[in-house]
DNA sequence: GAGTTTGAAACT
DNA sequence: CAGTTTCAAACTC
């Protein structure tokens, strides 16, 4: 997920991470500046972060013929109806946020609200608004409440959205022109419009330009609330087979997460991307922010689009990214949290990866089920910034519908993992993210990815109870990951960073399951393709983040890089370090203490500041008084940021006209362009040397060619000798003249010169005679 | 690699 | 909130 460097955010597909078009601000915009690439800060939040996110919970769900309020209480199953098939059912983890009502709208690309099962436009998009949940905003959102889609190619696709009250998510095909879904969404939740950006509906490939842009122009008020803990649940279900859609074929596919966000005052823009292709791919990315760190990512590959069993595969693409399901929520206070959700109906998904946290800073909350400590073990992958939890027994089940689901990995080969619970099994085969970009805290950034270990791990949470320990959840560290203890009322929290549901990113099987604990017929079977430190496919995404030294701090202050961005220790050079799972508890008190002092300490420092300024600045300024600000002592240096009017440093040299800045600046160009040059000449050298090689030993192992000494051996000199000798002979024995003498032997040589280069490319030695 | 400098974080 | 202390990274030698 630190991401907050701004590196990652050059993770994700444009399409799917450009939220420039996301407005913070409570006045709704005409339109979306979907070219501007600038996003409105909040009036309220002097310096916007990147992290922010929606404060409020919101259930999104992809086909649902109940109504909104059946689809909203913990534990309903929607049973397919007539020939649509809707289904999938999810649960808020507080039961305080499962009342209100969602509605899902679907328009079709012609601008034609579809009330009743519709076809897809061609290019498979579906754009989700999400409204504001006022009552008087209900008579808006029924329009085209259908949650059944049906496609061209015959494939149904349904959508369900549940919501927490007041929290109602449109969704809509993106027209050509797209106006109105802004429209909508504008003219609803005035009292605290909230922008969805996204929506990018279309396969994986085939994501236009033109898409692109009419994702952005979309934007969706919603209603803000501010309060806490409300669960955002996700639901995708989609019927790969529309003449299967009977009541038989109940769902088919399924993907189940919850993505819950708390607490935040400043509702997130939002963006919600369903790309769909037949038969093929699908796509759906939820992206609220642009900052990779509060990206959410859950990819979906591959598919058995007519599965014999009901279970369909759902073919999902991420934009660029292959089969995958891009699922994207920041919130502003509190990181997005994916919460596998327990359903009722069975999900059996081809998944890529799930992906919580970004590069940088994430601010991606998972909440997964607590069972006892002892069941976790800590999985350090040797290189990878990400952390892993192997879960060694499964303890406990909730019929609470608390009950998190594991997720796990398995290996891209396919292993299908699943889960049982009682309710809800996902089983998704994954295919391998090739492309896959992610977001992590340090510029690292991220996460992007790619060295991937093969070893198959189990991916579960945590069990340690702390219920003393109530993290503010609108304030956690960065990734944190929330491992609520079996058991509502009484939760406990393992407080993770969100490197460990990265893992699912890469993994080729995701298996979500709820309540009932974690049994595993087939075993969780991880296999976690994980970006190593500093290695991914797109380069510089995810950076090595530098290993600490901490000496007193345990890791668990602020002091510790690692800690500050959310993240476990690993391969670092700390004593005495507790910022591990081993030390869960105390991790987690250092989590609560921090955030007593400053609930902002584990968001970005770096973000984007108010509209005239530059896009990046320090949140909190810097202090630097002997550095003047030109030493990497100065946080806004090192973040290559001038310093701005929030800095209360003495002075200051990091400002636009600075001499010694540009100075500094012409230096390190310079130094780098010393090191590109090198890079270069290396580059070029080898590529000689193996160039020469590849010239040289086809001809040396070919035998059309070899080396001088391979055929002019000592036997050949020495025959060679015995023809010249023998001319000098018979010159001599023949009384000719020295002249002609030399001239018979120099022939001669050159005879003997001729047979040893035509005997050459022969393999046997070189008959030489005289 | 050891020692110094620096400024953020933590503490009072 | 300001001053002081602690801490670990950045820097220097």
């Amino acid at each position: 997920m630190d991401v907050v460097s701004p590196e990652l955010n050059s993770l994700l597909p444009d399409e799917i991470m450009d939220t420039e078009a996301i407005i913070m601000d409570d006045d709704p915009p005409a339109e979306s500046p979907a070219a501007s690439g600038q996003s409105q800060p909040s009036d309220d939040s002097p310096v916007p972060m990147e992290t922010d996110v929606p404060a409020v919970p919101e259930i999104v769900s992809l086909c649902s013929d109940a109504p909104p309020t059946q689809l909203t209480q913990a534990g309903t199953t929607s049973t397919p109806t007539g020939s649509t098939l809707c289904t999938s059912t999810l649960t808020s983890t507080t039961p305080k946020t499962t009342s209100s009502l969602s509605r899902v709208s679907l328009t079709s690309g012609s601008l034609q609200k579809l009330s009743a099962p519709f076809t897809l436009s061609a290019n498979h998009q579906i754009i989700l608004n999400k409204v504001a949940s006022s009552p008087g905003a209900d008579t808006t959102r029924s329009q085209g409440t259908t949650t059944t889609t049906t496609t061209p190619g015959g494939q149904q696709f349904m959508v369900t959205a549940i919501g927490k009250s007041g929290q109602p998510i449109v969704l809509q095909l993106p027209h050509t022109g797209s106006k109105s879904a802004s429209v909508q969404g504008l003219g609803e939740a005035k009292a605290n419009p909230q922008h969805f950006k996204v929506v990018t509906v279309s396969s994986a490939s085939q994501v236009s330009t033109l898409q692109a842009q009419q994702l952005k122009t979309v934007q969706i008020a919603k209603k803000t609330q501010v309060s806490s803990a409300g669960p955002i649940k996700f639901v995708f279900t989609k019927a790969v087979n529309n003449k299967g859609l009977t009541a038989q074929t109940s769902v088919s596919n399924v993907i189940t997460g919850r993505v819950l966000s708390t607490g935040s005052p400043v509702t997130p823009p939002r963006t919600i991307t369903l790309s769909e292709t037949l038969g093929s791919s699908s796509k759906i990315a939820i992206s609220p922010l642009k900052s990779p760190s509060k990206l959410t990512v859950v990819s979906v590959a591959s598919q058995v689009p007519n599965s014999p069993q009901k279970s369909v595969s759902l073919p999902l693409n991420m934009a660029h990214l292959g089969h995958q399901i891009l699922l994207q929520q920041s919130t502003a206070t509190s990181p997005a949290k994916v919460v596998s959700t327990h359903s009722t109906a069975q999900l059996q998904l081809p998944v890529q990866t799930v992906t919580v946290g970004g590069v940088g800073a994430p601010q991606f909350k998972t909440i997964f089920p607590l069972s006892t400590p002892s069941n976790v073990q800590q999985i350090q992958v040797p290189g990878s910034r990400f952390h892993y939890v192997r879960l060694v027994t499964a303890t406990t089940g909730s019929s609470t519908g608390h009950a998190g689901s594991p997720i796990t990995n398995s290996s891209m080969t396919a292993k299908p993992m699943v889960v049982n619970t009682t309710q809800v099994r996902m089983s998704v085969p994954i295919v391998p993210a090739q492309t896959m970009k992610q977001v992590v805290p340090k510029p690292l950034t991220s996460s992007g990815q790619v060295l991937t270990t093969q070893t198959q791990q189990r991916l579960i949470m945590p069990a340690t109870s702390l219920p003393q320990i109530q993290p503010n959840l609108t304030n956690l560290p960065p990734g944190t990951v929330l491992a609520p203890a079996p058991g509502s009322g009484n939760m406990g929290y393992a407080v993770l960073p969100a490197q460990y549901v990265t893992q699912l990113q890469q993994s080729a099987y995701v298996t979500l399951a709820s309540s009932s604990g974690f049994s595993t017929p087939t075993g969780i079977q991880t296999q976690a393709r994980l970006p190593l430190n500093g290695l991914s496919t797109s380069g510089a995404a995810f950076r090595p983040r530098k290993p600490c030294n901490c000496t007193k701090s345990q890791c668990l202050k602020l002091y510790c890089d690692c800690f500050a961005n959310g993240e476990f220790c690993q391969n670092c050079n700390c004593t005495n370090c507790f910022n591990n799972l081993e030390h869960e508890t105390d991790r987690a008190k250092a989590i609560k203490a921090c955030l007593d002092r400053n609930p902002e300490a584990f968001k970005p420092k770096i973000g984007k500041g108010k509209e005239g300024e530059s896009d990046r600045r320090h949140s909190k300024g810097c202090n630097c008084k002997r550095s003047g600000c030109l030493k990497n002592y100065c946080e806004c240096y090192e973040a290559k940021i001038m310093c701005s009017s929030t800095c209360k440093c003495v002075g200051c040299k990091n400002f636009e006209e600075s001499p010694e800045r540009k100075t500094l600046m012409h230096l390190a160009d310079a130094a780098e362009v010393r090191v590109q040059q090198q890079t270069a000449a290396k580059t070029k050298l080898s590529s000689q040397i193996s160039d020469l090689l590849t010239r040289t030993t086809p001809a040396i192992t070919s035998g059309g060619g070899r080396m001088p000494y391979t055929f002019v051996t000592k036997e050949v000199a020495e025959v060679t000798c015995e023809c010249l000798l023998e001319q000098a002979e018979q010159a001599e024995l023949n009384q000719q003249p020295q002249a002609t003498a030399e001239r018979m032997i120099l022939e001669e040589f050159g005879r003997c010169l001729m047979r040893i280069i035509s005997s050459a490319g022969k393999t046997d030695y070189p008959s030489i005679n005289c």
